[in-house]
DNA sequence: TAAATTCTGTTGAATTTTCAACAAAAGGAG
DNA sequence: CTCCTTTTGTTGAAAATTCAACAGAATTTA
């Protein structure tokens, strides 16, 4: 389990929490480590939402699929990052969403009822995991709040344009990669493909951007 | 304060938390109260995300407006909702949405620092507000992922229909009012407002529903 | 109660997006 | 290295959304 440490402790989950602790604190959840290949399902809609997700590595998606069969990706979740776990701490029955392996990955699952409840071993860490929790709730609702910001806007090259201004914010650099192809891009800022590919050369002819595969630079 | 005791009680903060402990904390707390005529502005964006608030009476709507005024509604809260609690508990600098009142409303003031540090006077509420607050986020974040499967849809009757589903599976039953006149049912679902009104008189003819102001009905 | 304001439904024109189809480029498998 | 699959950019036609403008209803104000 070593070897995830590095991981593990930029993961909100264990913030301030001691180096130290960390083994006790895993022996205690009962932690499991599962590998995805590409295109894998970690979670599949309608299955229970018992488990927090770690990924330690590879990268996931989220994704919503409606009745005909067109995909929305709500998110993306790299190394360090939580997966599932506001259905699970709201006590939600049944995942209204899939998580697939973008790449093949690793990733920690928790029983949830384990950090939310203090153990037989009187241990001292959950109030500090569930405060670590409601931070990084937190946290994705304001993620959420951006992507509404972007998906709000009419037009393909408005969402476009916010969501890469959005990028260059986070990443404080006009040029950074992104997580998506094209086609997960567009099911991402909810546009049509071929569309959103138009849009990207319109950008590139303007000298608005530059751009090669998932590299982007903003002029 | 006795006189919001019923509305505070169904206030998710206060979950599990004694009838008899309710005073003791609202004092420990430091809250107030204030009132806002309609239209008037509860948090403005920009503005320091210092405080949750408790919607006791009225409502309010989250809004987000972008550079060319155009209004986007993203939820809408009703006594005992939070407002604010993620910007707060994130630690936010300033809030990136304005709160406003879409009625005559009475929304209580919490300093999110009182409620996630222990006060000198040793209160042990704070660790079962540190988990109810989590609970909410937990929940809100949820009710993002509804938003954002009812936004993703591409068209407008699409938008619409999802959210009467949605609406219709909250209440239980097929019939059902809605927090919104037209226009702010338009920037919710981020749809054009004439382009919506056509929309629900084809329904109506078609006989898939019907609906008088914002009394709606599923057949 | 009357006047003024806001809300709603309709319309047609202009703009955009979606859709389907295809070819070139890139990537992966054997 | 070659073959096969996937990804990407382009196109034109069809469909849908947006926009602007208006009139009637409904609501609020004086």
């Amino acid at each position: 389990m070593k070897k995830y440490f590095n991981i593990l402790r930029k993961c909100p989950l264990f913030n301030d929490i001691d180096d130290n602790d960390l083994s006790t604190m895993l022996a205690c959840l009962g932690t499991k480590v599962l590998s995805f290949d590409k295109k894998y399902t970690v979670f599949s809609e309608g299955s229970p939402a018992k488990y927090v997700g770690i990924v330690l590595s590879g990268s996931v998606q989220v994704i919503k699929n409606d009745y005909y069969g067109n995909r929305s990706i709500v998110s993306s979740a790299e190394p360090s990052d939580l997966i599932g776990e506001a259905f699970a701490c709201a006590g939600t029955s049944s995942l209204p969403v899939s998580i697939i392996a973008n790449e093949p990955s690793e990733i920690m699952l928790i029983e949830c009822y384990r950090i939310l409840h203090s153990c037989s071993n009187g241990c001292h860490f959950h109030q500090q995991m569930i405060f670590n929790l409601m931070k990084n709730l937190a946290m994705k609702n304001i993620l959420f709040h951006q992507k509404i910001e972007i998906t709000s806007k009419r037009s393909t090259r408005e969402k476009l344009m916010a969501y890469l201004m959005l990028q260059a914010e986070k990443t404080k650099s006009n040029h950074f990669r992104i997580p998506f192809d094209r086609q997960e891009l567009a099911d991402y800022l909810e546009v049509d493909r071929s569309g959103l590919s138009a849009e990207i050369s319109k950008l590139r002819k303007e000298g608005v951007i530059e751009c090669e595969k998932n590299y982007f630079e903003l002029l």
